[in-house]
DNA sequence: CATTTTCTTCATTTTTTATTGAAGGAAATA
DNA sequence: TATTTCCTTCAATAAAAAATGAAGAAAATG
Protein backbone atom coordinates (compact mmCIF):
# COMPACT_ATOMS: atom_id res chain seq x y z
CA UNK A 1 0.00 0.00 0.00
CA UNK A 2 1.56 3.09 -1.12
CA UNK A 3 -0.03 5.31 1.77
CA UNK A 4 1.29 5.05 5.37
CA UNK A 5 -2.02 6.63 6.84
CA UNK A 6 -4.10 3.09 8.10
CA UNK A 7 -7.04 2.80 6.13
CA UNK A 8 -10.40 3.86 7.98
CA UNK A 9 -12.49 0.88 8.60
CA UNK A 10 -15.44 1.02 6.27
CA UNK A 11 -18.52 0.89 8.50
CA UNK A 12 -21.64 -0.97 7.07
CA UNK A 13 -24.32 1.16 5.89
CA UNK A 14 -28.08 0.30 7.77
CA UNK A 15 -29.20 -1.34 4.51
CA UNK A 16 -25.94 -4.00 4.38
CA UNK A 17 -26.30 -4.45 8.70
CA UNK A 18 -29.99 -5.44 7.26
CA UNK A 19 -29.17 -7.80 4.85
CA UNK A 20 -26.14 -9.04 6.60
CA UNK A 21 -28.53 -9.91 9.25
CA UNK A 22 -30.97 -11.49 7.42
CA UNK A 23 -28.73 -13.79 5.98
CA UNK A 24 -26.89 -14.59 9.00
CA UNK A 25 -30.39 -16.30 10.74
CA UNK A 26 -31.09 -17.39 7.45
CA UNK A 27 -28.15 -19.52 7.20
CA UNK A 28 -28.08 -20.44 11.14
CA UNK A 29 -31.76 -22.01 9.74
CA UNK A 30 -29.89 -24.17 7.66
CA UNK A 31 -26.85 -25.23 10.15
CA UNK A 32 -24.31 -23.12 8.29
CA UNK A 33 -21.81 -20.78 10.51
CA UNK A 34 -22.25 -16.73 10.94
CA UNK A 35 -19.45 -15.68 8.81
CA UNK A 36 -21.62 -17.49 5.56
CA UNK A 37 -24.43 -15.29 6.34
CA UNK A 38 -22.33 -12.08 6.87
CA UNK A 39 -20.75 -12.94 3.22
CA UNK A 40 -23.35 -13.32 1.45
CA UNK A 41 -25.63 -10.47 2.85
CA UNK A 42 -22.83 -7.97 2.18
CA UNK A 43 -22.28 -9.59 -1.27
CA UNK A 44 -26.17 -9.85 -1.67
CA UNK A 45 -26.44 -5.65 -1.40
CA UNK A 46 -23.14 -4.67 -3.26
CA UNK A 47 -23.39 -2.97 -6.37
CA UNK A 48 -19.77 -4.38 -7.28
CA UNK A 49 -17.77 -7.13 -7.16
CA UNK A 50 -15.69 -7.83 -3.81
CA UNK A 51 -12.45 -9.30 -3.48
CA UNK A 52 -11.47 -11.17 -0.23
CA UNK A 53 -9.81 -8.10 1.38
CA UNK A 54 -12.79 -5.95 1.40
CA UNK A 55 -15.24 -8.56 2.75
CA UNK A 56 -12.65 -9.00 5.58
CA UNK A 57 -12.54 -5.35 6.10
CA UNK A 58 -15.79 -4.63 5.70
CA UNK A 59 -16.90 -7.68 8.00
CA UNK A 60 -13.88 -7.43 10.50
CA UNK A 61 -13.49 -11.37 9.69
CA UNK A 62 -10.16 -13.02 9.62
CA UNK A 63 -9.33 -14.45 5.74
CA UNK A 64 -9.52 -17.68 6.46
CA UNK A 65 -13.31 -17.54 7.58
CA UNK A 66 -13.60 -15.20 4.15
CA UNK A 67 -11.88 -18.06 2.02
CA UNK A 68 -13.75 -20.68 4.29
CA UNK A 69 -16.88 -18.85 3.71
CA UNK A 70 -16.91 -18.16 0.07
CA UNK A 71 -15.80 -21.90 -0.06
CA UNK A 72 -19.11 -23.23 1.11
CA UNK A 73 -21.08 -19.96 -0.74
CA UNK A 74 -19.35 -20.93 -4.21
CA UNK A 75 -20.42 -24.49 -3.68
CA UNK A 76 -23.98 -23.68 -3.22
CA UNK A 77 -23.63 -21.63 -6.09
CA UNK A 78 -24.97 -19.05 -4.03
CA UNK A 79 -21.82 -16.66 -4.87
CA UNK A 80 -19.46 -16.88 -8.01
CA UNK A 81 -15.86 -15.64 -8.82
CA UNK A 82 -16.15 -13.05 -11.41
CA UNK A 83 -13.27 -11.55 -13.16
CA UNK A 84 -11.84 -8.00 -13.15
CA UNK A 85 -9.26 -6.44 -15.50
CA UNK A 86 -6.10 -5.29 -14.28
CA UNK A 87 -6.69 -7.14 -11.11
CA UNK A 88 -5.29 -10.61 -10.15
CA UNK A 89 -7.24 -11.12 -7.46
CA UNK A 90 -10.50 -12.90 -7.11
CA UNK A 91 -14.06 -10.78 -6.88
CA UNK A 92 -17.13 -12.25 -5.72
CA UNK A 93 -20.77 -12.17 -6.87
CA UNK A 94 -23.80 -13.08 -5.21
CA UNK A 95 -26.14 -15.11 -6.90
CA UNK A 96 -29.10 -12.82 -6.32
CA UNK A 97 -31.81 -15.75 -7.70
CA UNK A 98 -32.39 -17.60 -4.21
CA UNK A 99 -33.38 -20.70 -5.65
CA UNK A 100 -30.11 -22.01 -6.56
CA UNK A 101 -29.38 -21.77 -3.17
CA UNK A 102 -32.45 -23.68 -1.90
CA UNK A 103 -32.35 -25.95 -4.57
CA UNK A 104 -27.77 -27.04 -3.42
CA UNK A 105 -29.39 -27.39 -0.21
CA UNK A 106 -32.38 -29.94 -0.69
CA UNK A 107 -30.08 -32.26 -3.11
CA UNK A 108 -26.89 -31.86 -1.01
CA UNK A 109 -28.09 -31.96 2.44
CA UNK A 110 -31.66 -32.68 2.62
CA UNK A 111 -31.47 -35.90 -0.02
CA UNK A 112 -28.44 -37.28 1.14
CA UNK A 113 -30.21 -37.64 4.77
CA UNK A 114 -33.87 -38.60 3.40
CA UNK A 115 -31.78 -42.13 1.30
CA UNK A 116 -29.53 -42.41 4.89
CA UNK A 117 -32.99 -42.61 6.60
CA UNK A 118 -34.40 -45.16 4.32
CA UNK A 119 -31.20 -47.51 4.38
CA UNK A 120 -31.81 -47.56 8.24
CA UNK A 121 -35.81 -48.12 8.02
CA UNK A 122 -34.81 -51.43 5.92
CA UNK A 123 -32.09 -52.22 8.55
CA UNK A 124 -35.33 -51.68 11.33
CA UNK A 125 -37.48 -53.49 9.19
CA UNK A 126 -34.67 -56.49 9.23
CA UNK A 127 -34.09 -56.67 12.73
CA UNK A 128 -37.78 -56.05 13.60
CA UNK A 129 -38.80 -59.92 11.16
CA UNK A 130 -35.99 -61.28 13.46
CA UNK A 131 -37.78 -60.72 16.55
CA UNK A 132 -40.26 -62.88 18.40
CA UNK A 133 -43.59 -62.99 17.02
CA UNK A 134 -45.28 -61.70 19.96
CA UNK A 135 -42.73 -58.52 20.35
CA UNK A 136 -43.26 -58.29 16.83
CA UNK A 137 -46.52 -56.59 16.33
CA UNK A 138 -46.04 -53.32 17.92
CA UNK A 139 -42.81 -52.67 17.24
CA UNK A 140 -43.54 -53.43 13.26
CA UNK A 141 -46.18 -50.53 13.78
CA UNK A 142 -44.04 -48.18 14.93
CA UNK A 143 -41.73 -48.46 12.29
CA UNK A 144 -44.40 -48.53 9.39
CA UNK A 145 -45.10 -45.04 10.64
CA UNK A 146 -42.02 -43.74 10.62
CA UNK A 147 -41.28 -45.50 7.00
CA UNK A 148 -44.72 -43.57 5.67
CA UNK A 149 -43.23 -40.22 6.74
CA UNK A 150 -39.98 -40.52 5.32
CA UNK A 151 -41.32 -41.86 2.55
CA UNK A 152 -43.82 -38.44 2.27
CA UNK A 153 -40.82 -36.71 2.82
CA UNK A 154 -38.93 -37.69 -0.08
CA UNK A 155 -42.13 -37.24 -2.13
CA UNK A 156 -42.29 -33.91 -1.17
CA UNK A 157 -38.61 -33.47 -2.74
CA UNK A 158 -40.04 -33.27 -6.63
CA UNK A 159 -42.99 -31.17 -5.52
CA UNK A 160 -41.00 -28.06 -4.05
CA UNK A 161 -38.48 -28.97 -6.46
CA UNK A 162 -40.75 -27.51 -9.06
CA UNK A 163 -42.08 -24.91 -6.44
CA UNK A 164 -38.38 -23.43 -7.15
CA UNK A 165 -37.63 -23.59 -10.41
CA UNK A 166 -41.09 -21.56 -11.88
CA UNK B 1 -34.07 -49.02 46.54
CA UNK B 2 -34.43 -52.15 48.52
CA UNK B 3 -31.81 -53.83 46.69
CA UNK B 4 -28.06 -53.51 47.76
CA UNK B 5 -27.23 -54.55 44.43
CA UNK B 6 -26.06 -52.54 41.77
CA UNK B 7 -28.58 -52.16 38.86
CA UNK B 8 -27.29 -53.62 35.65
CA UNK B 9 -26.64 -50.92 33.17
CA UNK B 10 -29.63 -51.97 30.45
CA UNK B 11 -28.04 -52.04 26.87
CA UNK B 12 -30.01 -51.21 24.14
CA UNK B 13 -31.35 -53.08 21.70
CA UNK B 14 -29.76 -52.93 18.20
CA UNK B 15 -33.46 -51.54 17.26
CA UNK B 16 -33.02 -48.96 19.74
CA UNK B 17 -29.85 -47.79 18.79
CA UNK B 18 -30.84 -47.46 15.09
CA UNK B 19 -33.89 -45.60 16.24
CA UNK B 20 -32.00 -43.19 18.27
CA UNK B 21 -29.24 -42.29 15.85
CA UNK B 22 -31.88 -41.74 13.13
CA UNK B 23 -33.80 -39.30 15.67
CA UNK B 24 -30.31 -37.62 16.48
CA UNK B 25 -29.79 -36.62 13.06
CA UNK B 26 -33.03 -35.89 12.41
CA UNK B 27 -33.20 -33.58 15.62
CA UNK B 28 -30.07 -31.99 14.18
CA UNK B 29 -31.19 -31.12 11.34
CA UNK B 30 -33.74 -28.80 12.96
CA UNK B 31 -31.63 -27.95 15.12
CA UNK B 32 -32.18 -29.57 18.30
CA UNK B 33 -29.50 -31.27 20.79
CA UNK B 34 -28.57 -34.63 20.77
CA UNK B 35 -30.32 -35.91 24.08
CA UNK B 36 -33.61 -34.21 22.59
CA UNK B 37 -33.16 -37.21 19.53
CA UNK B 38 -31.73 -39.84 22.28
CA UNK B 39 -35.08 -39.47 24.21
CA UNK B 40 -37.33 -39.22 21.22
CA UNK B 41 -35.72 -41.99 19.35
CA UNK B 42 -36.32 -44.43 22.49
CA UNK B 43 -39.52 -43.36 23.14
CA UNK B 44 -40.36 -43.80 19.46
CA UNK B 45 -39.83 -47.78 19.73
CA UNK B 46 -40.31 -48.31 23.71
CA UNK B 47 -43.65 -50.77 23.46
CA UNK B 48 -44.83 -48.99 26.86
CA UNK B 49 -44.72 -45.12 28.02
CA UNK B 50 -40.82 -44.79 30.79
CA UNK B 51 -40.89 -42.69 33.09
CA UNK B 52 -37.59 -40.55 33.27
CA UNK B 53 -35.26 -42.57 35.77
CA UNK B 54 -35.54 -45.36 32.67
CA UNK B 55 -34.76 -42.70 30.01
CA UNK B 56 -31.93 -41.23 32.55
CA UNK B 57 -30.63 -45.38 32.44
CA UNK B 58 -31.09 -46.51 29.25
CA UNK B 59 -29.59 -43.69 27.58
CA UNK B 60 -26.89 -42.53 30.23
CA UNK B 61 -27.33 -39.12 30.14
CA UNK B 62 -28.58 -37.11 33.53
CA UNK B 63 -31.89 -36.18 35.00
CA UNK B 64 -32.06 -32.11 33.85
CA UNK B 65 -30.96 -33.55 30.07
CA UNK B 66 -33.70 -35.81 30.21
CA UNK B 67 -36.28 -32.95 31.79
CA UNK B 68 -34.98 -30.23 29.37
CA UNK B 69 -35.29 -32.57 26.35
CA UNK B 70 -38.92 -34.04 27.78
CA UNK B 71 -40.08 -30.70 28.21
CA UNK B 72 -38.91 -29.08 24.48
CA UNK B 73 -40.48 -32.77 23.25
CA UNK B 74 -44.13 -32.03 25.00
CA UNK B 75 -43.56 -28.23 23.59
CA UNK B 76 -43.26 -29.60 20.20
CA UNK B 77 -46.20 -31.95 21.05
CA UNK B 78 -44.07 -35.01 20.23
CA UNK B 79 -44.21 -36.93 22.91
CA UNK B 80 -47.00 -36.61 25.58
CA UNK B 81 -47.18 -38.14 29.57
CA UNK B 82 -49.65 -40.63 30.49
CA UNK B 83 -51.10 -41.66 33.54
CA UNK B 84 -49.77 -44.52 35.21
CA UNK B 85 -52.23 -46.55 38.37
CA UNK B 86 -50.43 -47.09 41.49
CA UNK B 87 -46.98 -44.87 39.73
CA UNK B 88 -46.70 -41.48 41.17
CA UNK B 89 -43.80 -41.16 38.66
CA UNK B 90 -44.81 -39.21 34.84
CA UNK B 91 -44.47 -41.34 31.73
CA UNK B 92 -44.13 -40.68 28.82
CA UNK B 93 -44.79 -42.04 25.02
CA UNK B 94 -44.04 -40.82 21.83
CA UNK B 95 -46.64 -38.99 19.21
CA UNK B 96 -46.44 -41.68 16.02
CA UNK B 97 -47.41 -38.99 14.25
CA UNK B 98 -44.86 -37.23 12.61
CA UNK B 99 -47.08 -34.72 11.35
CA UNK B 100 -47.22 -33.39 14.75
CA UNK B 101 -43.84 -32.33 15.23
CA UNK B 102 -43.30 -31.08 11.61
CA UNK B 103 -46.69 -29.01 12.46
CA UNK B 104 -45.06 -27.63 15.52
CA UNK B 105 -41.36 -27.11 14.02
CA UNK B 106 -43.38 -24.70 10.77
CA UNK B 107 -45.44 -22.83 13.47
CA UNK B 108 -42.97 -21.89 16.17
CA UNK B 109 -39.70 -22.40 14.13
CA UNK B 110 -40.12 -21.59 10.34
CA UNK B 111 -43.18 -18.96 10.27
CA UNK B 112 -41.75 -16.90 12.81
CA UNK B 113 -38.96 -16.58 10.80
CA UNK B 114 -40.28 -15.69 7.58
CA UNK B 115 -42.64 -12.84 9.43
CA UNK B 116 -39.10 -11.51 10.62
CA UNK B 117 -37.87 -11.33 7.21
CA UNK B 118 -40.67 -9.93 6.00
CA UNK B 119 -40.27 -6.66 8.27
CA UNK B 120 -37.06 -6.85 7.83
CA UNK B 121 -37.47 -6.38 4.34
CA UNK B 122 -39.46 -3.56 4.43
CA UNK B 123 -36.82 -1.81 6.74
CA UNK B 124 -34.79 -2.74 3.98
CA UNK B 125 -37.41 -0.56 1.54
CA UNK B 126 -37.40 1.95 3.66
CA UNK B 127 -34.15 2.80 3.24
CA UNK B 128 -33.53 2.19 -0.44
CA UNK B 129 -36.40 4.88 -0.54
CA UNK B 130 -34.04 7.41 1.09
CA UNK B 131 -30.76 6.70 -0.98
CA UNK B 132 -30.08 9.04 -3.78
CA UNK B 133 -31.76 8.26 -7.09
CA UNK B 134 -28.11 6.67 -8.45
CA UNK B 135 -27.42 4.53 -6.20
CA UNK B 136 -31.26 3.17 -6.04
CA UNK B 137 -31.93 1.27 -8.65
CA UNK B 138 -29.39 -1.46 -8.40
CA UNK B 139 -30.26 -1.60 -4.66
CA UNK B 140 -34.03 -1.88 -5.28
CA UNK B 141 -33.88 -4.93 -7.83
CA UNK B 142 -31.70 -6.52 -5.08
CA UNK B 143 -33.96 -5.85 -2.35
CA UNK B 144 -37.15 -6.82 -4.62
CA UNK B 145 -35.33 -10.05 -5.72
CA UNK B 146 -35.33 -10.53 -2.01
CA UNK B 147 -38.53 -9.92 -1.65
CA UNK B 148 -39.93 -12.36 -3.90
CA UNK B 149 -38.12 -15.54 -2.49
CA UNK B 150 -39.90 -14.24 0.66
CA UNK B 151 -43.49 -14.03 0.07
CA UNK B 152 -42.52 -17.49 -2.10
CA UNK B 153 -41.66 -19.43 0.96
CA UNK B 154 -44.94 -17.68 2.63
CA UNK B 155 -46.89 -19.03 -0.20
CA UNK B 156 -45.21 -22.53 0.55
CA UNK B 157 -46.27 -23.09 4.19
CA UNK B 158 -49.77 -23.41 3.77
CA UNK B 159 -49.23 -25.95 0.94
CA UNK B 160 -47.07 -27.90 3.23
CA UNK B 161 -49.45 -28.05 5.78
CA UNK B 162 -51.85 -29.36 4.02
CA UNK B 163 -49.25 -32.10 2.99
CA UNK B 164 -48.36 -33.06 6.25
CA UNK B 165 -52.16 -33.40 7.46
CA UNK B 166 -53.69 -35.34 4.56
C1' DC C 1 13.67 -18.20 -11.78
C1' DA C 2 13.51 -15.24 -7.77
C1' DT C 3 10.12 -12.27 -5.82
C1' DT C 4 5.79 -10.72 -4.74
C1' DT C 5 0.97 -11.32 -4.21
C1' DT C 6 -3.04 -13.97 -3.33
C1' DC C 7 -5.38 -17.77 -1.58
C1' DT C 8 -6.12 -21.92 1.23
C1' DT C 9 -5.29 -25.01 4.94
C1' DC C 10 -5.16 -26.32 9.52
C1' DA C 11 -3.45 -26.25 14.48
C1' DT C 12 -4.77 -23.32 18.06
C1' DT C 13 -7.90 -20.29 20.41
C1' DT C 14 -12.30 -18.40 21.15
C1' DT C 15 -17.11 -18.65 21.27
C1' DT C 16 -21.25 -21.04 21.46
C1' DT C 17 -24.07 -24.76 22.78
C1' DA C 18 -25.26 -28.74 25.49
C1' DT C 19 -24.84 -31.49 29.65
C1' DT C 20 -24.26 -32.31 34.42
C1' DG C 21 -25.72 -32.60 39.02
C1' DA C 22 -26.73 -30.21 43.26
C1' DA C 23 -30.26 -27.25 45.28
C1' DG C 24 -34.77 -26.27 45.90
C1' DG C 25 -39.78 -26.47 44.84
C1' DA C 26 -44.04 -29.05 44.41
C1' DA C 27 -46.83 -32.65 45.23
C1' DA C 28 -47.98 -37.08 47.26
C1' DT C 29 -47.69 -39.95 51.28
C1' DA C 30 -47.49 -41.31 56.04
C1' DT D 1 -47.55 -31.38 59.09
C1' DA D 2 -43.18 -33.90 58.54
C1' DT D 3 -41.18 -36.85 55.28
C1' DT D 4 -40.34 -38.77 51.08
C1' DT D 5 -40.34 -38.81 46.18
C1' DC D 6 -40.14 -36.65 41.91
C1' DC D 7 -39.27 -32.98 38.93
C1' DT D 8 -37.26 -28.71 37.36
C1' DT D 9 -33.98 -25.05 37.32
C1' DC D 10 -29.63 -23.14 36.84
C1' DA D 11 -24.67 -22.30 37.83
C1' DA D 12 -20.70 -24.76 36.61
C1' DT D 13 -18.42 -27.81 33.37
C1' DA D 14 -17.72 -30.24 29.18
C1' DA D 15 -18.19 -30.73 24.37
C1' DA D 16 -18.79 -29.02 19.86
C1' DA D 17 -18.44 -25.56 16.44
C1' DA D 18 -16.50 -21.55 14.46
C1' DA D 19 -12.90 -18.04 13.94
C1' DT D 20 -8.15 -16.77 13.91
C1' DG D 21 -3.81 -16.17 11.81
C1' DA D 22 0.57 -18.08 10.59
C1' DA D 23 2.60 -21.30 7.31
C1' DG D 24 2.94 -22.59 2.99
C1' DA D 25 1.04 -23.61 -1.76
C1' DA D 26 -0.12 -21.64 -6.15
C1' DA D 27 0.04 -18.32 -9.42
C1' DA D 28 1.40 -13.99 -11.48
C1' DT D 29 5.01 -10.65 -12.13
C1' DG D 30 9.47 -8.63 -13.15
Amino acid sequence: MSSAIAKIESPLSELEIEAIDLFISFMKLVGLPKSVGEIYGLLFVSESPLNSDEITEHLQISSGAASQGLKILRAFGAVRAVYMPGDRRDHFVADLDLSTFAMAFLNDELKPRLENAAERIQRMENLVEAMDPQKREGASQRIERLKHWTDRGREMMPWIQKFLVK
